[in-house]
Order: C-alpha cells, then sequence, then structure tokens
DNA sequence: AACTATTTATAAGA
DNA sequence: TTCTTATAAATAGTT
C-alpha cells in the first residue's frame, strides 16, 4: 500500500510474504486493541502464522469471547427466521441438519427456485425482500464502479504526463543525434577536401547545439 | 487519528464512539481479510459491538479456527498424538458447518448485507444472480396474482350465479308466504262471519297473487 | 531494523 | 447513514 498499490493475491515471494505477515500482524493486532479500547467492544483475534505459530488478541479474554461466540445462536434457538450465524453450533447435529435445511430452502428461494410451494403471501414477502438486497447490492457496486472509473482517470492522467515526458526525451536525443551526423558530416567534408588546403571546422555546429 | 489525534481511552460521547466503531469494525474486518489472502494466514475475528451485535471474519472458517485455537494448547508436548486423532472424528461436523458458514455467506449477501469485503467482479456476479432470482420470484408472483384473480372471478360467478337462484327461491317462497297469509285471512274472515253465513272464498285472492 | 514515499484509514464536519 | 476532507497512521520497497 506504499510504493505500490498492493493487488489482494497470495504474496508469492516467500520473503516478502514472511515480512509482510510480520508487519500486517502487527498493525492488526493493534488495530484490534485500539477498537476494544475505543469503543468498549468485546474483541477476540486469532492468527495462526503459515508456519502454525499463533498469534492472538482478545479484550476480556478469549475464552469469555469464545463462549459469547457460540452461545450467540443456541440462544437465537430454532426459530423460524434465519437468525444470522450459524457456525458453532457442532455439538447439536439435529439443530444443525434443521438450520442446514431451513438456510438451503431460504437460499433456493432467493435465486428463484422451489417456489411452488410458496403462497401469494409468502411470495410478496420474498419479493419485497429481495427488491432490497438487490438494490443494496446495486448500489455498492455503482459505488466501486465510480471508484473504479476514477482510479482509472488518475492512471491515464498520469500514463499522459508520462507520455509527454518521454516525447521530450526522445526530442532531445534526436537533436543530439542531429548535431553529431552534422559533424560527422563537417569531419567527412574536411577530409575530402584536406589534400587541398587546411579548413577550419565550420562553426554552425555551434548553432545547432543550441536550437 | 485525523484531524486530531487519538488517545488510547474510550471515547466519551456515545454517537461518536458509536460512529467510529462503525468504521473501525470496517476497517478491522478489512485488514484481517487482506492479512488471510496476502499471507495465506488463518484468521480468526470476532468483534461484539456494545450493543451485543456480533461481526465476525474467518479465513477457512470461524470453527476451524477455534478448533485449532483450542487445540494449539492442549496439545503441548506429550499427548501431540491424540489430538491429531481427535480432530478426525470432527471433521465430518466441521465439514457440514463449513458448507453451512458458506451457504449463510451467500445468504447473507442476497439480502444486501456483508457486502464490504466483496470485490467489484464478485458484486457483479451477485448482481445478476440476484437479478435472475428476483424476475423468477416476480413471474412466480404475477402467476400465482392471475390464479387468484381468475378463480375471484369464478367464484364471483357462481356467487352471482347461486344469489340469482336464491333469489328466485326467496321470491317462489314470498309468494308462497302471501298465498298462505291470504289463505289464512280469508279462513279468519270466514271464522268471522261463520255464524251469519256460509259465504265462499273471495275471488279478489287471486288477483293478488298475480300482483 | 530503519527509512521514506505513498497509500490507507479515519475524525471531524456537513 | 453517507460523503467529503484534512490529516494521522500503516506499510511496500529499499537500504
Amino acid at each position: 500500500m506504499v510504493r505500490a498499490k498492493v493487488h489482494l493475491k497470495k504474496i508469492q515471494n516467500a520473503v516478502n510474504r514472511r515480512v509482510t505477515f510480520s508487519k500486517r500482524k502487527a498493525g492488526l493486532l493493534k488495530k484490534a486493541k485500539e477498537l476494544s479500547i475505543l469503543c468498549e467492544a468485546e474483541i477476540g483475534l486469532i492468527i495462526f502464522s503459515p508456519t502454525e505459530k499463533l498469534y492472538e488478541f482478545a479484550s476480556p479474554s478469549m475464552n469469555r469471547i469464545i463462549g459469547k461466540y457460540q452461545k450467540y445462536f443456541s440462544s437465537t434457538g430454532d426459530n423460524l427466521e434465519f437468525s444470522g450465524h450459524v457456525e458453532e453450533l457442532h455439538l447439536d447435529g439435529e439443530n444443525l441438519q434443521k438450520r442446514m435445511t431451513h438456510l438451503e430452502k431460504m437460499y433456493k428461494h432467493m435465486v428463484g427456485e422451489n417456489l411452488e410451494l410458496l403462497s401469494l403471501k409468502e411470495l410478496q414477502r420474498l419479493e419485497k425482500k429481495i427488491s432490497l438486497g438487490a438494490r443494496k447490492i446495486h448500489l455498492r457496486k455503482e459505488k466501486m464502479l465510480l471508484e473504479h472509473i476514477r482510479s482509472l482517470n488518475m492512471k491515464e492522467k498520469s500514463l499522459t504526463m508520462e507520455n509527454a515526458n518521454l516525447v521530450n526525451k526522445i526530442d532531445g536525443s534526436r537533436k543530439a543525434c542531429h548535431l553529431n551526423i552534422d559533424i560527422m558530416e563537417s569531419v567527412s567534408n574536411n577530409l575530402q577536401t584536406d589534400d587541398a588546403t587546411q579548413q577550419e571546422l565550420p562553426q554552425t555546429d555551434l548553432d545547432l547545439t543550441l536550437s
């Protein structure tokens, strides 16, 4: 993110990757700590390096965070509405299966499948929901597109400038080149007329270097 | 960190605190994602807002991270073989959870949540998908609406016919009723005048029934 | 590990 | 909430 924008891809060079990991890990841990203090948020951050070393930050304590995280769903239990987070129900296979089925059904509905069994009212609710989602997605996309365009514009500008610079340089070297050619021509002229009389080099060379 | 250095202390103003939480939470989640991609680190980040709402990022899956985290301590030294064994037992459930997590993520995206971490390309794909879903849902809804209307029309028609029938019947029974009343009236008249003379029933009754 | 040129993050204001 | 802006902070590449 400095001296060069970073592309969101695995860093190929192993050394760079290790260094970046070190730096960014420190930054991430720091930011996590800041957020927990500034806003009294409870935060748990676990980082495993590619070498399987563990780094962590936790606001009251990692145990508390993990416990709270795992409780987050069991409390919202088996109610019918989609309640967000599902990941940590690992202990209750049956419940998990139920949620899975429900989630799958809702997802299918969102992509327009298995609508046959829905009532008109359910369809209307669904349409409302998907419209809202579509609007949000569209807005987000537009925003990113605009940003992209802006960055392209800037890139174009800088390339144009670089271009102009290059043209100047080329111009410069062309002149130098002409100068050399003129000199060589003068020299060769001198050589041809050498046996007759001794002449000075023509002074016109100086004019060229200044033009 | 801008327009004013920030001190590492709880932000006193509640509004500022909430805004800062929002912004920094987004930043933290983003950085966590970047680190996980750039360096292939496994990262789990759990954030509870002061209002007890949960936000999270996890690199392969939160479940895996937490499991690994807990194993990290239990497997110090001599019981290394054991922990490896335990993990295999959990694998089935974990796969299920992974799938679930993935589904959950996709569903959230469909309803327009957690879009911050998506790339432009991902957003475009998502928009296409949701548009398709929305169109299907809309068509299905329209179809059901039309069917509903048709069934309402038919119901109306049959009701109208039934209505007509009923009107007829009422009319019929009203006539019968009137006839009876007339008869009864005639009878009672006859009874009143009985002691005087034996009269025939008045023929005017017929006129009444026809009116 | 330090430096530094740039990019990113973000506090404040609107 | 969202955008803008001015400035602080993070960090990629280099030494």
